[in-house]
DNA sequence: TCTGGGGTCCTAGGACCC
DNA sequence: TCTGGGGTCCTAGGACCC
C-alpha cells in the first residue's frame, strides 16, 4: 500500500501576512520589501504579480511595472508567529510533518486519511481550518510521494488543490519545461538545455551518462523523480544547523571602523538568535562580498562553545584581519554552526 | 536593472594518519 | 633511496530553495 503525502504551501506568504496586519491592503498590489535604496522585492501578492512584479526584482524595476505598488516593509516577527500557527495546525492532522520552510510543510497522511471517505476530503478540511483559524489561503498538492506532492502544489496556485497520481506523470509532468522541476536551478537548467534536454520528460528518458557531470551522485535520483518516483522519507523534527546574519552596505568600504562596527552589530543579533534557539555554537563563519559581488567565506572553531556576541565578534575580526583586511567590502555576514543544545549541556552537567 | 537575506546539502581538495 | 594507498576530517565554494 502506497503512501499519501500532502504538500501545503501558503500562497504569497509574506504579502498575505501583511494583508492580515492591514486589511486595507486587500485588493491592492503589494510588495513586501524594505524601503531602502537598492532593495529588492521579497514577496509580491498576486495582484502585483499580474503587473510582472516578481521576487528578487529590484524595487525600482517593480515600481516601473506597477507605479501604484504598495511597499509594506518587512515584519519578520509577524511572519514567524503566523508560521508557528500554520505548523501547529498541520500537526493536528498527523504526527509526520516535515517543516520545509516558513510557509510550507509536507504531511504524511497515509494513516490520517483512513478516517475520510476520499483523500480530497481531508485536504479540504485542512484548508478550511487554516483559512478559518489564521485567515490564509494555501495550495495543497496530494501525491504518493514528496517530490510529486511538491510538484502538484506548484501546478495550481493560488488556492489550488491538485492530485497527482503516478500514472499521470507522463501527461502532467513530462511536458513541463525542465526549469519547472524542483531541484533544477538556473545552472542545471542551462546545462540541460545545451544538451537538448528541454522538458521533464526529456530528463526522465535520457541516458544517465549525459547528465552525470552536472548531477553527480544525485543523477539517478533526479531521473527517478522525473519519472515520478521518490522514496525519500519526510524529515520530522529537523533541528537548526546554522544561524547567520548579514547586511549589504550602502557603499562598498574598506574603512576598518565601519566594518568592525557593522560586524559587532551583526554578532549581537546573532547572539539573540542563539539565545532564542537555545544553542551554543562551536564554529564561526564570516562572509564578505567585494564590490564585484564576489563572495568569500572563512570559518574557524571557537575555543569554547559559546552564544556570546563578544566571542563571536572577537573571532570574526580575527578571520577578517587574516583574510580580507584590504578588501573593498559590499556585504558583511557572520554565522555560527556546530551547535550544542543548551538543555543537553545542562543534562550532562547533572551527571557530575 | 545592478543585484536581499536566511537556510541546506554536496563536492573537491588538502592535511593528516596509519 | 624512494615513496603506496586508503580513510577521515576539515575548509571553501557552489547550487539550490524560499
Amino acid at each position: 500500500m502506497g503512501k499519501i503525502i500532502f504538500h501545503i504551501d501558503i500562497n504569497a506568504f509574506f504579502a498575505s501576512a501583511e494583508t492580515l496586519r492591514d486589511p486595507s491592503l486587500r485588493n491592492k498590489p503589494i510588495a513586501v520589501c524594505s524601503n531602502k535604496r537598492g532593495s529588492v522585492v521579497t514577496t509580491a501578492n498576486y495582484i502585483a504579480r499580474d503587473y510582472g512584479v516578481r521576487s528578487a526584482m529590484p524595487l525600482v524595476e517593480a515600481l516601473k511595472l506597477c507605479p501604484h505598488l504598495v511597499v509594506t516593509g518587512v515584519h519578520f516577527d509577524l511572519y514567524e508567529k503566523i508560521s508557528e500557527q500554520f505548523v501547529a495546525l498541520c500537526k493536528k492532522y498527523t504526527d509526520i510533518v516535515e517543516v520545509a520552510s516558513v510557509d510550507e510543510c509536507y504531511l504524511d497522511v497515509t494513516e490520517a486519511i483512513k478516517a475520510y471517505k476520499r483523500p480530497l476530503d481531508l485536504a479540504l478540511t485542512v484548508r478550511k481550518d487554516i483559512k478559518k483559524t489564521i485567515g490564509l489561503d494555501v495550495s495543497i498538492g496530494i501525491a504518493p510521494n514528496r517530490f510529486l506532492a511538491k510538484m502538484a502544489s506548484d501546478l495550481k496556485k493560488p488556492n489550488g488543490m491538485t492530485v497527482l497520481r503516478q500514472k499521470e506523470v507522463q501527461s502532467k509532468l513530462w511536458p513541463l519545461p525542465i526549469e519547472r522541476m524542483h531541484g533544477v536551478g538556473t545552472k542545471s537548467a542551462e546545462y540541460l538545455k545545451n544538451i537538448n534536454i528541454l522538458t521533464i520528460g526529456d530528463l526522465a528518458t535520457c541516458d544517465s551518462n549525459r547528465i552525470v557531470a552536472i548531477f553527480k551522485k544525485s543523477t539517478d535520483a533526479m531521473i527517478k523523480r522525473a519519472n515520478g518516483e521518490d522514496d525519500s522519507e519526510l524529515e520530522v523534527d529537523q533541528i537548526v544547523k546554522s544561524l547567520s546574519q548579514s547586511t549589504t552596505l550602502m557603499n562598498a568600504t574598506s574603512d576598518y571602523e565601519e566594518i568592525s562596527f557593522v560586524l559587532e552589530k551583526l554578532c549581537k543579533e546573532l547572539q539573540q538568535r542563539c539565545l532564542d534557539e537555545g544553542v551554543l555554537a562551536q564554529q564561526v563563519t564570516i562572509t564578505v562580498k567585494n564590490d564585484d559581488f564576489q563572495s568569500y567565506t572563512r570559518t574557524m572553531k571557537l575555543p569554547n562553545p559559546s552564544n556570546m556576541h563578544q566571542e563571536f565578534f572577537e573571532n570574526a575580526m580575527l578571520l577578517f584581519d587574516a583574510n580580507f583586511s584590504e578588501m573593498n567590502v559590499k556585504l558583511l555576514g557572520v554565522g555560527c554552526s556546530q551547535f550544542i543544545f543548551r538543555d543537553i549541556i545542562s543534562e550532562q552537567m547533572k551527571l557530575f
